[in-house]
DNA sequence: GATGAATGAGCGTTCATTCAT
DNA sequence: AATGAATGAACGCTCATTCAT
């Protein structure tokens, strides 16, 4: 069984086969697309097919939805990060590991939805935010380790906090200009990356 | 005569003393904390004390307060970009000045403008897109050359242009993390990112 | 069936007993008591019942509302212009018959609908120009028909397109004085109409 | 002296050459052309060539603008009428001056305000509409009095007040259809309308 | 007289949300 | 679940008018 196959029977993500799953596809895509502010319900509605009154049997609000596509995105992006990374000892294999899961995340299928989450935050209200941040440091506490494991192995010497952000960012801004059909392939971009941290 | 103010009585900028100066001001500061969607004219008007109305006399339309928000950050940054470099000749020196001119740009006073510049890109119709487009490649080529020169003094091995790219989204990202109060200060944070460029 | 619930059941022109119906009779008394300019879309919603927001569910524009009023008076019109005269095959009273329904267009149920095609004109955009034109070129097919007849059975001499236009104005003109409770009849105003045409 | 001339020096109408009477004649153009709600202030300000806020020192309000050009027109076209009817006894030659002088008012140099005065009648206040009424009243009793003396004279039978009120509707209309550079004259036009009225 | 910044009410339109069917 | 008519607050923007300079 799938990791999203079986996320799915454990009732921690939405079947991405029902209305409310076809949904979330649709919503990443719009609102990384779009824009949440500039993405109505009625686009939302029109993307699987529903009227937009009809939306509301699913969500309670347009912002649930917003929720809901970055608690998954989380969700899914930190047992992948764990599943890249659990049977990795060695500290540079496993920071590309790290980069390499999250430029998945980033440039894969769902990485629309990844886009959403970094740049939509400002549109989740401050009652949402907590639990998403609960969700956010699970995820980054796995980076963190690798990180903290390849310092102590002398591979970096900078603080790993800091090191940790300069790289979310360069990796997050990697949507505005790479080009999956151009010459670079996704590995190589991980190889620069790792190029980055490592010495 | 500060940069600023030479500025200015060239016409190239806004005076911020004017009534139009300060709602640029207050433009980069709505549309960097709230959005450029979610910040309504209104909002706009009243930052600056006058009716929603009257500010269509300074400008044709909310938009156009954006570009010019942003163009007056990229003219700004670039001015500041070539005074920070001319007069140095060391590769390495070169791309410290650069980065911490970038994160006095990011950083200081017209910080907020420079985020927006970041953010709010897709809220900019395509028609003004273009003029933004070659001021920012008047930017980018004062950075990209710095890092062509290292890289032919052997300081760094990586494709400029890639490396400038992950550079970006580092320095850009910082704003959703740096405290300027904390214990990391401008500089510090400037030798740190150098530490990523340089090997 | 009337000819107006036969149009309905056609869907050539819209029910008058739905909100939409109700709207475009609103619509005509309004556009042709202050005119298209100076009615708002609150006027409109107001005259129907609704919010000015619900009148978007009906029409996309307040433009569309003036093109349905035009549209549907040029299509009654019509279609009772034809009924009126296909059995008639004296020109002479082929005219008055011509006479008499327009003068029924003008001064009957709907004649407020068709005084707002008259007058509004200049209020509807070029691209929707073209379609009511066309209805009305079909209007007019019928008119001048009947007057070509006239004139080749030796009732009149004047060209039959400038005659139309001199009735045309003369007979679009009658709202503005006629008092249908006054001491002229429909009837005698026909019959004076009918003596301006033929000699 | 001209006609003109002379009603500038009386004080009854307002020189075309100043400010004020250019305004007069290009508000005349721009409510003829877009209609008096389209027609905004500030067009007429650029028309010519001042700031909106600096037409407020001619007329107080937009609509003292548009009844000053109503009743500059009527005045002017009743001079005229008046002119070209006193020293013609001849009933029949009396109709035509009375049709040529109103063709003259309609298409000729200050057609458009002509056509303002008939098409913006709602746009004007009921406080001002009495004086306009009394002017237009005097300028319908010299058309009445011809058409009266044509009756007694035995060259129509009609009312003349239905007659004439069939006429104003004609000629108001030709506006809308007539070419000053195509095949028809202003006089032969005139002709038609003559033989419109009498049998 | 003229300017031009400002007003403030109002405009057409949008859109998340509700709810009877 | 789904519909679609309706809501109502808010939006970007317009414009006749005012007034200090």
């Amino acid at each position: 069984m799938s990791l999203v196959a079986t996320l799915v029977s454990d009732g921690r993500i939405t079947d991405p086969e029902t209305a409310k799953g076809r949904l979330l596809a649709a919503a990443a895509h719009l609102f990384r697309e779009r824009g949440y502010d500039r993405t109505t319900v009625r686009d939302l509605a029109r993307a699987i097919g529903i009227q937009s009154g009809s939306l509301f049997h699913h969500y309670d609000t347009k912002e649930d939805i917003l929720a809901a596509v970055m608690t998954e995105t989380i969700v899914i992006g930190t047992i992948r990060l764990k599943a890249a990374t659990e049977n990795i000892d060695d500290p540079s294999k496993r920071i590309l590991a790290l980069i390499k899961c999250e430029l998945e995340s980033i440039l894969g299928e769902r990485g629309e939805a990844m886009a959403v989450l970094v740049h939509e935050w400002r549109s989740i209200s401050d009652e949402r935010r907590a639990p998403l941040l609960a969700l956010r440091a699970e995820y980054e506490s796995i980076w963190l380790d690798g990180l903290k494991k390849a310092r102590e192995a002398g591979l970096l010497t900078m603080d790993e906090f800091i090191l940790r952000r300069f790289l979310t960012g360069s990796l997050a801004w990697i949507v505005n200009w790479y080009n999956p059909d151009g010459d670079i392939s996704v590995d190589e971009l991980a190889t620069y990356a790792l190029a980055l941290v490592i010495k």
